[in-house]
RNA sequence: GGGCGGUUAGCUCAGCUGGUUAGAGCGCCUGCCUUACAAGCAGGAGGUCGCAGGUUCGAGUCCUGCACUGCCCA
């Protein structure tokens, strides 16, 4: 099977042969845990895509984060739970319907609205979750039979019973408000929903009569048209120019109606003429104004922005018609006065770009900023506690003051969408008396008075309603699961700054508040006392029951027990206890009631030239050609390697073109291992049966929950052993704590260099000694442990790398094991973790020295011309350590820098024409061609121009007697010794460049 | 108007709590099909870290101001 690789890697058929097998084998299922399992849990939601949607690069990235943050989690040994589904998107989902219907001439009207929402059905089961489909391909680690959809019905279940509980609290209401309103949708949208923008516009100023006067009031207005709908003008209070006339009467132009001058500020002195006109139907501030004053509210437009029958001879017009005949009139009429440019601020629909209009309307509400009628926190207080107080943590950490300023001043929000596809307000009206019943189920009659004419409410619930509640109804809630309790609060959670509110912080209000445990807090001080209760068990309170022990408290009759751990009991009844053991509770309520620990949030996903992508300028690139074109995994670690958090990410085709090579490598560097090895077995010297040992397989299994897991063996003979298995340890160091802190890039490229710029090109290049000929004993034995280390070794590389190249890594490792591996995938199998006795400064020491040899040679070659085939000798000068270092590894200097023969000198060879000082050694090739005197005089000037340099930077400091004073030793020392060794390059580049002449 | 970022090589970006010589990929130049890999190998050029001050023994990193630029909220 191995010698089959084919030269170059082909990602596609590996690819999705690997997918399929992930998704067939359920390997990542997960079950719920036994009571006995004590494994850790790591719970993971993945953000669910819009029915309607189409997999994105911003869904790529997103989900190559999770996959790889969750795939280290689970290789780790943790219980790993990734919980895919897909959102119900009310709006855009019945759009896409609609436009369906048009097609065939029909309306959802005329389909009314049960029929209608078969259609969604159906569209939904033949088109809906197209995301999860390309999810399968990208490698995604999901539990698939876990796999949700926002209506399902035990979903829909829990989103009446939250919604009941609401209302139970008074934190729900329904209410005639401003809200905005998109006359296209024919619906209300909540705040967050409405996109602002500055536009050139107008502002106009019209003047109104002042009954019983020769005087005109000119109010200013960008949007004359809603002039219809005035109730009232407001002056300031303060401002002088108007005060005269506070308390006179107006005569409204054009629909000649009488309203009063109010004082109110509402009117700014200094914008426009001071003078504003007051529509409360149509304007959040002149609607609060409305209240103040008690004015009317004249509603002048139905719901898709045209006139209504309020406006007169204006009904039926749209509202910028409208606008156009109302000025036009105004100045036949002799009341318009001018008009100048302005920069009108503008709100559209997110969705549709419509441009929204405020609008009175009987909507229902969460009231955020309420305390529920039981007591506790508001939900916003509660979710903004939650994040100041550190039980949820936010990366990059500026996103944690973002989140706060909102949560700040948030408000109310309306949730009732005027559409027919969603989840249904459970709420019902008595047609006979009006009374409102809000229930879990449809009720059989009106609770005031017994009438059995009810009608269930028509609006449907915000999506982002349903969304919030995902983290804990897609566990079971509002039964108390098994799962609810294992995998709530869920560990993380990985999206984009965009649904930040929409989402993310909704997710929190909901979470906590919901998901606080019975005990209410703010329950235990009115709490009767007489019985006693275990409140709780495990807290650690400072200065109570002696220090910090953990303690048992119960609640007696005279205060409280607290039980230490040894057993000792301690009555106390101060006040002070009490109050800090509530406070202790209520902090851990919170902290356990967040729906998520963590959160990071990931950049945005630009073209290679910074652009936004976006359809209209044609930029977008689908991820999907991307994958054909390069592999999923090239795709997937372009991501990893961009994705530093707080930047966004100008995906560049040719950064992946460039990760397909490096996919290509590590193909390669395994066919160059199984070719070895395969040799070596048909000699009888070395199998990869040698890896599938029980041992060796049992260190997968034994590892799991503890996420340990080296190199299963390997015996470190030389330098190159040594050197190779410290940087393997150093790397796998490096990767653990960049996921750790979610700095993917980071990993990324630690990975690639590992693998390539120390594996590959040196390792293997200086293990092929050892590999070349099974001919003596020694051979045989040298051999044996090489290839032995190699396999090893590159066994546990695939493990580093997996979680962010799954497929190339589970292919190569299940060739290794030659279609038996000790576990179904690498997926299962142990994350490698640091062993710090493996890691070995010395040789890493030793090794760059080496290297540095045989770059100086290949340097000196170059320079000189010497054909690619000439091998050289060279001579060289160290001293005693260092020349033992280079002479026992001749093979390997002789090989890498193609070289015959190194000889030593007791010489300095910095008057010698081609060689090369260094601080440790000196080196010369041996080759009668001469080196260009000229370039290398250049070369040479430069160097001691940089010596020089560095060395007046160095003495500065070393004469400062603050530095010296100040600085850590070890700053000192390592700048002494850097000034030694640079005195040493000085002096050899000095004499280098007098013999040149 | 309020808030949050960014400015480092030709391009795209790293550089985490201030510490010895500022890194990577791509691109560029030179030479090589050296039996794992030309999607490769070897070597090389290229940066006064936006500007001006300040703190410090020491600043790409911290502070202040300025310039340009992006985003969020109202």
């Amino acid at each position: 099977m191995s010698n089959e690789l084919p030269k170059a890697y082909e990602p596609g058929a590996i690819e999705n042969r690997w997918a399929e097998y992930w998704t067939r084998e359920n390997l990542f299922a997960v079950k719920t845990p036994a009571d006995s399992d004590t494994r850790p849990v790591f719970t993971l939601l993945l953000p669910p895509p819009n029915v309607t949607g189409r997999l994105h690069m911003g869904h790529m990235l997103n989900q190559t984060e999770m996959d790889i943050i969750v795939r280290w989690h689970r290789m780790r040994g943790e219980t790993s739970l990734w919980l895919p589904g897909t959102d119900h998107a009310g709006i855009a989902t019945q759009m896409m319907v609609e436009r369906q219907l048009a097609s065939e001439g029909i309306k959802r009207q005329d389909l009314g609205r049960e029929k209608f929402i078969e259609r969604v059905w159906e569209w939904r089961k033949h088109y809906g979750g197209a995301i999860l489909d390309q999810m399968k391909r990208l490698g995604a680690s999901v539990d698939w039979h876990r796999e949700y959809f926002t209506m399902d019905e035990n979903l829909s279940h829990a989103v009446r019973e939250v919604f009941v509980r609401l209302y139970d609290e008074g934190l729900i209401y329904r209410g005639k408000y401003i809200v905005n309103w998109c006359p296209r949708c024919g619906t209300a949208i909540s705040d967050l929903e409405v996109v602002h923008e500055d536009f050139p516009g107008k502002l106009y100023e019209i003047r109104y009569p002042v009954i019983g006067t020769n005087e005109f009031l000119t109010v200013a207005t960008t949007r004359p048209e809603t002039m219809l709908g005035d109730t009232a003008v407001a002056v300031n209070p303060e401002d002088e120019r108007y005060k005269h006339l506070h308390g006179k009467r107006v005569l409204l132009p054009l629909m000649n109606r009488e309203i009063p001058v109010i004082a109110d500020e509402l009117a700014q002195p200094e914008f426009g003429t001071g003078v504003v006109k007051v529509t409360p139907a149509h304007d959040a501030n002149d609607f609060a104004a409305g209240l103040r004053h008690d004015l009317p509210r004249i509603n002048i437009m139905d719901e898709h922005g045209r006139m209504n029958e309020n406006a007169g001879r204006y009904a039926g017009h749209d509202r910028f018609e409208a606008r156009e005949r109302v000025m036009n009139d105004l100045r036949e009429q002799g009341f318009f006065v001018g008009e100048r440019d302005y920069t009108v601020p503008i709100g559209k629909c997110d969705r549709c770009k419509t441009i929204v209009e405020p609008r009175l309307s009987t909507q229902w509400f969460v009231a955020v900023n309420k305390e529920p009628s039981s007591g506790g926190l508001s939900m916003a207080k509660a979710a903004s506690d939650a994040v100041s107080k550190g039980f949820i943590r936010f990366t990059p950490e500026n996103y944690k003051t973002i989140y706060l300023q909102w949560m700040e001043n948030i408000h109310d929000w309306c949730i009732s969408r005027q559409l027919w596809w969603g989840h249904r307000i459970p709420a019902w009206h008595c047609q006979k008396c009006g009374e409102i019943i809000v229930a879990r189920e449809t009720p059989a009659h009106c609770k005031n008075c017994a009438h059995h004419e009810l009608i269930q409410d028509t609006d449907v619930l915000d999506t982002w309603f349903s969304s919030a509640l995902l983290p804990f109804t897609t566990l079971g809630w509002p039964e108390n699961t098994r799962d609810l309790e294992t995998f709530y609060p869920t560990s993380l959670l990985i999206t984009g700054f965009d649904i930040l509110f929409f989402w993310v912080a909704r997710m929190i209000m909901m979470g906590c508040h919901f998901m606080s445990p019975p005990h209410k807090p703010s329950a235990l001080s009115s709490r009767q006392s007489g019985h006693s209760e275990i409140l709780a068990t495990d807290l650690r309170i400072d200065g109570l029951a002696g220090g910090e022990a953990s303690v048992r408290i119960t609640h007696i009759p005279t205060g409280l027990e607290i039980v230490s751990r040894e057993g000792h009991t301690q009555q106390d009844n101060r006040v002070l206890a009490m109050e800090m053991l509530q406070k202790r509770l209520e902090e851990r309520y919170l902290a356990e009631s967040v729906p998520f620990r963590e959160v990071y949030i990931h950049a945005l996903v630009r073209d290679a030239e910074r652009q936004k992508m976006s359809k209209t300028k044609g930029n977008v690139l689908d991820p999907i050609q991307v994958i054909e074109k390069y592999g999923t995994d090239a795709t997937r670690f372009t991501l990893a390697a961009m994705a530093s958090p707080g930047t966004d990410i100008a995906f560049s085709e040719s950064r992946t073109e460039g990760y397909r090579s490096f996919a290509n490598k590590i193909w390669n560097a395994a066919r160059f291992m199984f070719m070895n090895v395969d040799r070596a077995a048909e000699a009888g010297v070395w199998s990869l049966k040698e890896l599938r040992q029980p041992r060796v397989a049992a260190a997968h299994e034994s590892s799991r929950g503890e996420g340990v897991c080296g190199i299963p063996i390997f015996k470190a003979e030389t330098l190159d052993d040594r050197w190779i298995l410290s940087r393997f340890n150093q790397t796998a160091q490096q990767v653990n704590d960049a996921l750790q802190t979610y700095r993917f890039h980071e990993a990324a490229h630690v990975l690639y260099s590992f693998f390539w710029g120390e594996l590959c090109d040196w390792y293997i290049e200086l293990i092929k000694n050892r590999l070349a000929d099974f001919e003596s004993d020694k051979d045989r034995q040298q051999a044996r442990v090489a290839c032995q280390n190699l396999a090893s070794l590159f066994e546990a590389s695939l493990r580093l790398l997996s979680p962010i190249m799954p497929f190339i890594t589970e292919e190569i490792w299940h060739a290794i094991y030659n279609a038996k591996p000790p576990v179904a995938s690498i997926a299962l199998a142990a994350f490698p973790s640091a062993s710090q006795q493996q890691i070995d400064l010395d040789a890493e020491q030793d090794m760059a020295i080496l290297q540095d040899l045989v770059v100086s040679v290949r340097n000196l070659r170059a320079e000189m011309k010497v054909e690619p085939r000439t091998r050289t000798p060279i001579e060289v000068h160290a001293d005693a350590s260092i020349w033992k270092l280079i002479r026992d590894n001749a093979i390997a200097v002789e090989r890498l820098a193609n070289v015959d023969d190194i000889r030593f000198t007791e010489h300095s060879l910095a008057k010698e024409a081609g060689a090369r000082g260094t601080a440790r050694f000196d080196v010369r090739v041996i080759y009668e061609r001469k080196i260009d005197v000229g370039a290398e005089r250049q070369r040479l000037q430069k160097e001691l121009e940089r010596i020089e340099k560095e060395i007046g930077n160095g003495q500065r400091q070393l004469s400062n007697e603050g530095f010296l004073s100040k600085a850590p030793t070890h700053v000192v020392d390592g700048l002494r010794r850097r000034a030694e060794e640079l005195q040493v390059l000085r002096n050899k580049a000095k004499t280098a460049l007098d013999q040149l002449g």
